[in-house]
DNA sequence: CTGAAAGCGCTTACAG
DNA sequence: CTGAAAGCGCTTACAG
């Protein structure tokens, strides 16, 4: 079965392809009787034009690209759902690119350039410095997804990290707790960073002593690590740069014997699903990675239409604490 | 910046862009010399093709569409993990589909049959039943990725998921247990409607009474509905369609003063990261996911490269029993 | 082995 | 308000 062109229904229509064009781009400009006709005939033959045809004559795609370092993380995976909820209203649609290979950032990059999308909505939080001039150099829109290039160059949208680490180390310190381990990625996350540096910045004010654990990300080695760990250090609170890791920490904890919240606190920094699966339930910085997602959309829509060169703003979302079981 | 047109490449290297165009299609057929001095004057400007009028002229974009239902559930995020990978070798770049609004099933189908993709990976496993008419009109390649079609006219990698909800009830029922209640999702999923099959015939045969129990997929919902049903029940086992399911329950069941596993057994039907991050950590059925989205991208290769209709094959993966902390 | 030319299915100034 | 025509950036028979 052949794709129906708009040959077709221009055929079927009697009326040129140029109308029925217009009709599907520019309605307003075609009398109404052929209007209605040409959609009618358009719906009932089910008629889509190609896409591939229309991005390359009209230069644009109504497509955008989301890249991403890798799906495994659930926080990714919600904000692309926030992103796609978004895109669709806008009529957009999404190509996906996973950056997992940083040996190719810059081959990945062009790939994405070059698929001839009209916006780039960018989740990556751990790139080179020299792929940031690439980016700067892109022909269209992009728009950082909680993510930040060290140059505040581009657009983006996420929650003030730094401040949100700050706020809950500062809160705890004013519950009486001392000893505050921050758990964080070996591998250095721009993002991760800024947390990192807002609990220091807590715990210097505070004259204590920041106690930063170095995680790989993988559950297993977490674990191990955990567990000698705990085997000279009784943290009051534990900070997790990623509930992921709060919970394998919680979790490594209590089959210790370690009695949370009571003997030990542990508070998570997505509030991802995990963090409702745990036991206890984890207590949660909640950065609103749906509504980023969102958000994000709307901010790169805005961009798409402006053709202009209009300065890139940093939209920063507010955060909350979602208290539940993992702490007093 | 404008971007880099093959007629620029042409240009700096002194030849024609259909020379430019088979260095990139079809480089066996240009003189070596003259291939050699093309790609380095390609990768000096990091020139890439325009998808969209490569996509046209060539009628392939080496694009395929995943079409997905949510991209909540992590067996679904580590399902796109596997066939992005696996999309990446064979250079196909990846148009994502969230078809979460059954009541435009059959226009989010043309979109995505419109959008010019040379295959397309389904992941839907609760739609209604004229989708596959339209599915079956598809002019390109379709596989069905763990979910299943009421008529096997399409291909699919999946598992067999009614005899891996046989065996595990089964054995469980050998090791002595008898009180075995199933949670299923209360809306109809192909696949989830197959497990209960399964674990009803095992049960059929050893005479004991199946127990099913309906959840919506919410947790604060399902855990209130575990609560009440706990009240006067008492399984010896629990097995959960999904693993987030089974997390709910055993954490629900732990609070009343349960011990898992002496008083009850949980066992999962995914072994995704949520059961890793567990407490107990949770026994599953694994379903390696991220191979099926692999080994699918890989079959949807071969249809695509085939232009002739070559009957479509159910590959069946293999699935192992992770015996973990919430059984015996 | 290479180039000139047609064509992929659309959109959009330009006329009328 | 509508149609004829050029053009988007490529690929690929067809000649040579």
């Amino acid at each position: 079965m052949n794709q129906i062109k708009i040959y077709d229904i221009a055929g079927s229509a009697g009326v040129s392809l140029a109308t029925v064009s217009r009709v599907l781009n520019h309605p307003e400009k075609v009398k109404k009787v052929t209007r209605e006709k040409v959609l009618r005939i358009i719906k009932e033959k089910g008629y889509k034009p190609n896409a591939n045809a229309r991005g390359l004559a009209s230069r644009k795609s109504t497509t955008i690209a989301i890249v991403v370092p890798t799906l495994t993380r659930a926080s990714i995976s919600e904000m692309i759902q926030g992103i796609e909820n978004s895109a669709k209203k806008f009529g957009y649609t999404i190509r996906l690119f996973v950056n997992d290979d940083l040996e190719n950032e810059q081959e990945t990059w062009r790939e994405v350039v070059a698929s001839s999308v009209d916006g780039i909505l960018f989740m990556c939080d751990e790139m080179s410095d020299s792929i940031y001039e690439l980016i700067a150099f892109t022909p269209v829109p992009v728009v950082f997804v909680n993510a930040q290039s060290k140059n505040q160059t581009f657009g983006s949208v996420g929650i003030d990290n730094e401040k949100c680490a700050y706020d809950i180390t500062k809160q705890m310190i004013e519950k009486g707790n001392k000893k505050i381990t921050f758990i964080t990625t070996k591998h250095t996350y721009t993002v991760n960073e800024t947390k990192v540096k807002g609990y220091e910045k807590a715990m210097h004010e505070a004259d204590l002593e920041p106690e930063i654990l170095e995680s790989v990300g993988v559950i297993e080695e977490n674990e191990a690590q955990y567990r000698e760990y705990l085997k000279d250090h009784r943290p009051d609170v534990v900070l997790g740069a990623r509930d992921s890791m709060a919970i394998s920490f919680m979790n490594v904890a209590v089959k210790l014997g370690i009695k949370v919240p009571d003997e030990l606190q542990v508070i998570g920094f997505q509030n991802t699903r995990y963090a409702q699966l745990s036991n206890p339930k984890l207590t949660c910085i909640d950065t609103p990675i749906y509504e980023i997602g969102n958000l994000a959309m709307v901010k790169l829509t805005g961009l798409m239409k402006e053709n202009v060169d209009i300065k890139p703003t940093n939209t920063v979302i507010d955060y909350q604490i979602i208290w539940r079981d993992s702490t007093k």
